[in-house]
DNA sequence: TTGTTCAACTTGTTTGAACAAGTTTATTTA
DNA sequence: TAAATAAACTTGTTCAAACAAGTTGAACAA
């Protein structure tokens, strides 16, 4: 069984969008996932669009720039913007993001819960500075969670974070999402991620948390979140159990 | 010790761009990559950059989106734009994608060699229609080659290929870059690639020709390239030696 | 019939302008 | 002094227009 985690993106949020191109986006979207617009077929072309949604062609444009970030369609200079939509896709959508584990997972209508299983605070060192990039000397906020969706082990989780930039955390805090506490109550917003996935042999911890059996190794996501100001307050290794691991991304030109 | 692959982009190519803002990106990053913009400060405005590169302020804007992508900026409403790269992405730049194999280990300097260990011609029927999405009664070339880096073995992948959109393939063009003689000899442009990553227990052929010992599984990137029309053209499995595995991605919002 | 030209589409690039909205600093006001 | 205001910056969104360039099909010419 493989959970689609790992997909939702930035742009998944269930706030009212302002923008018109963000709703222009959404609607077209939503004709696509419900095949109105057929995979094969052209989308109106941009001039039909600006005439039905009654803006001009530069937003249609970037309307469209997000589905094509998406893998939903593909422009064609001189012929049109052809839906490269697959059912398959549908578990899987992303705008080249990740974001919270528990907003993506409940999303799909999993249950998910967090153990805590280490919660203290340090300084870090050289040979941490040189892991992390996070300057020596900086007060950092030391977490390990396990992560569970139904019941199964998903992922270890490692953090840390700038205590000087998301003060107040607790244990309590840290076993429900953090990812909404530092958006919606330190009011953080999280603006870059950089991920890089790479192999590691497990650990006892793995074994004992993830209950990984079968394998002798994991992937792992280290991610860098950086801030509005650039300011890069979070670092986390994701240590995941293979059976359940996927992770999707689209590229395009 | 990792070899930084599958991050050379679409844009890393050696063409002369036509776009202005494809020019003003470049020249951009390259002040980015020789600490000209040192990490932590703020670009010139948006102004001043128009005034700069004599041109107007949509097209700085298209420019600094490439920046964005690629994680070397990030804007903040009302303040500026803010360099975020650290020297570690040097060799991990990719603005969402991905590219040949060939191209960008070449690149980078590396000795590629390609091993064909199979190549014959077959017709997709049910079970591998819906593994591949191609159709079913679909002709394709069946092809299996192992990538080496400085005599290394890196992949083992397993490639299938519209025969009709890409005739004429030989053991000896697939013993080169498949990447090459698509976009060069048969002229097809390769638009769009959907990608995931998930794990598998390694095989005896993984053992075999990976000579992976210490691992017993490996990361899988499966990937369906679609070119202009929209068209699923191919669809790769790389089955990777852990030791050297590495993907890296960047999301932003 | 066959090949060429041309007009009418399509998306791609660029410009210039205006206003919205977040940030900072200086100024004014209490 | 301290708080509120205003002005001058910054990026974010939207519009209208023009031209470049790829695609298609109809009209035309050989």
């Amino acid at each position: 069984m493989v959970y689609h985690l790992f997909q939702v993106n930035f742009s998944g949020e269930t706030r009212m969008p302002k923008a018109k191109y963000e709703n222009i986006y959404k609607e077209i979207k939503q004709k696509i996932l419900s095949h109105e617009y057929e995979s094969g077929d052209y989308l109106p072309s941009e001039n039909d669009l600006t005439e039905k949604y009654n803006c001009s062609r530069n937003t249609i444009r970037k309307a469209t720039l997000f589905l094509i970030e998406e893998g939903l369609v593909q422009p064609h200079h001189g012929k049109g913007v052809r839906v490269i939509y697959h059912e398959s896709q549908r578990y899987n959508l992303t705008r080249s993001g990740i974001s919270g584990f528990s907003q993506s997972a409940e999303k799909s209508g999993y249950r998910v819960t967090t153990q805590v299983i280490n919660f203290t605070e340090l300084v870090a060192d050289g040979r941490l500075s040189q892991r992390t990039y996070f300057p020596e000397g900086t007060t950092l906020y030391f977490i390990q969670r396990v992560r569970y969706l139904n019941g199964t082990a998903k992922s270890l989780d490692t953090t840390l974070l700038r205590k000087d930039l998301i003060p107040g955390l607790t244990p309590e805090i840290a076993a429900g999402s953090l990812f909404d506490y530092i958006e919606n109550v330190v009011g953080m917003e999280i603006r870059t991620i950089k991920r890089s996935i790479t192999i590691s042999h497990i650990s006892e911890l793995d074994k004992k948390y993830l209950k990984i059996e079968d394998y002798d190794c994991t992937p792992v996501i280290t991610s860098r979140n950086y801030n509005l100001n650039g300011e890069m307050f979070e670092y986390t290794e994701s240590r995941n159990n293979p059976d359940s691991f996927q992770f999707n991304s689209v590229a395009w030109r």
